[in-house]
DNA sequence: CGTCTGGTTGATCTAGATCAACAGGAGTGG
DNA sequence: CCACTCCTGTTGATCTAGATCAACCAGACG
């Protein structure tokens, strides 16, 4: 068993705003708090293991985790990545299903787990919560299909470029000269499984990106010289 | 505007069993059978179009429509087909976006529409909508996962190999003597628009798994001669 | 008939995988 | 402190699955 139990209160949640759970009234959320189990995780424990039977959610409060899938011959992919506000393994609770994907942290974490049972009885008391979920699924299931889209339409290097984006926008920040910064929360080979290619061929991605002064690397550190080019390059559908 | 109009019943729908519809009320089912429209489309007619706005959603009560995506250079690829008892267009419904996708009709097909305005009612109004929504979503978004995984992980012959697998379990049937047999609803382009490979790629994977006689091709008819084989092939995952 | 579309086959090309070597840390143990 | 291994990332050489380009055939249809 990975994780560490800690003691974390729904009501303070730094992440709550953006989690589906905030639909819930102020009893309901009562409830879930005293039920709920909480745990700290360090970088490369795993949350739960593609196998294992399903017993319920995790909300993560903060870190970020890797939903990857290994197939028989060891392949590693990277299915998407999970951080603050997001609920996880949901699909798999809904479907009744074992995880087909491992949950590994890549930063450290404090993941809340919520019973099977207890996510079923907030479902069918509060609508909302589910309205939610639905709107949640449903944008992940739009960035699933663009990514199939993407795979088998375009090179790495702009799959790659595009992924930058997609980073960026989700964890870049602008310095304090007004340049588009950001960094990197993912190994090389970490960045390769999540785009389906291998470490080599990022490599060279890069090494084009970066000889075409698109955007420059330094270690995990990627400042963008030219968005413009950006996104020319990846094509309006962003 | 393609497609002409017709009458049609939810009550006598014989696709109501399978769609999220039915966990609506006897009154619930009166009011969505005034309100919804139906249409009637013959094979490559589209019910809507990537870029238009989502207006609402389609109900497929018979036929079998594909969701295409076309890039700026004018690949094509098939993201998911759509078969009777089955809604599409949610997702962009529940995001709010416009389709970034095609739905082109591929066998004649039965579709009503229902409008947004009424979905959002409904599901509101009744949370099971809501949540057998919320399972079919799910479940597509795992199928979603799987293919990203295997497109990045498995050879055209062994993607070629699955797809027909999983159109067996949708629209095959067992010969009178035994044998597992599928009659396929798609041109070997859309095959191969399915899986994201060429058509001449479809031809070379076919005439390799015919050498190998795992299944034998006359046409659109497939004949499948040793399904352990082809299990083995596939891997357990399915 | 000619024309068109869908499918197959062959020849060639290429993006990216694979295999291999190596360089720079980061520990770890003497 | 150095020697050692381990791990990540880069680079080079080679290989290959599948794309691309082109020719061709068969059936459908005016």
């Amino acid at each position: 068993m990975s994780g560490k139990s800690i003691g974390l209160n729904c009501f303070t949640c730094q992440s709550r705003e953006r989690t589906e759970w905030c639909s819930l009234t102020e009893d309901e959320l009562t409830l879930l708090d005293k039920a709920k189990g909480a745990k700290e995780y360090d970088a490369g424990e795993l949350v739960f293991n593609q196998g294992d039977d399903c017993l319920g959610v995790h909300c993560i409060e903060s870190g970020l985790i890797g939903l990857r899938s290994y197939d028989a011959e060891g392949h590693s992919v990277l299915v998407r990545l999970k951080g603050p506000g997001e609920t996880m393994g949901y699909q798999f609770f809904l479907t009744g299903s074992e995880y087909s994907l491992n949950a590994e942290v890549i930063l450290p974490s404090r993941i809340c787990f919520i019973d099977r049972g207890l996510v079923r009885q907030f479902l069918t008391l509060n609508p909302l919560l589910g309205l939610r979920f639905l709107e949640t699924e449903a944008r992940e299931l739009t960035t699933a299909d663009d990514k199939f889209v993407r795979t088998v339409t375009q090179t790495a290097k702009i799959r790659v470029l595009h992924i930058l984006m997609v980073l960026y926008e989700r964890f870049g920040r602008t310095t304090d000269d007004g340049h588009p910064i950001l960094e990197l929360p993912l190994s090389r080979q970490d960045l390769a499984a999540l785009i389906g290619v291998t470490p080599e061929s990022i490599s060279r991605a890069i090494q084009k990106i970066e000889n075409e002064r698109i955007v420059r690397f330094d270690g995990r550190t990627v400042v963008f010289n030219d968005m413009e080019m950006l996104f020319s390059e990846i094509g309006l559908s962003g």
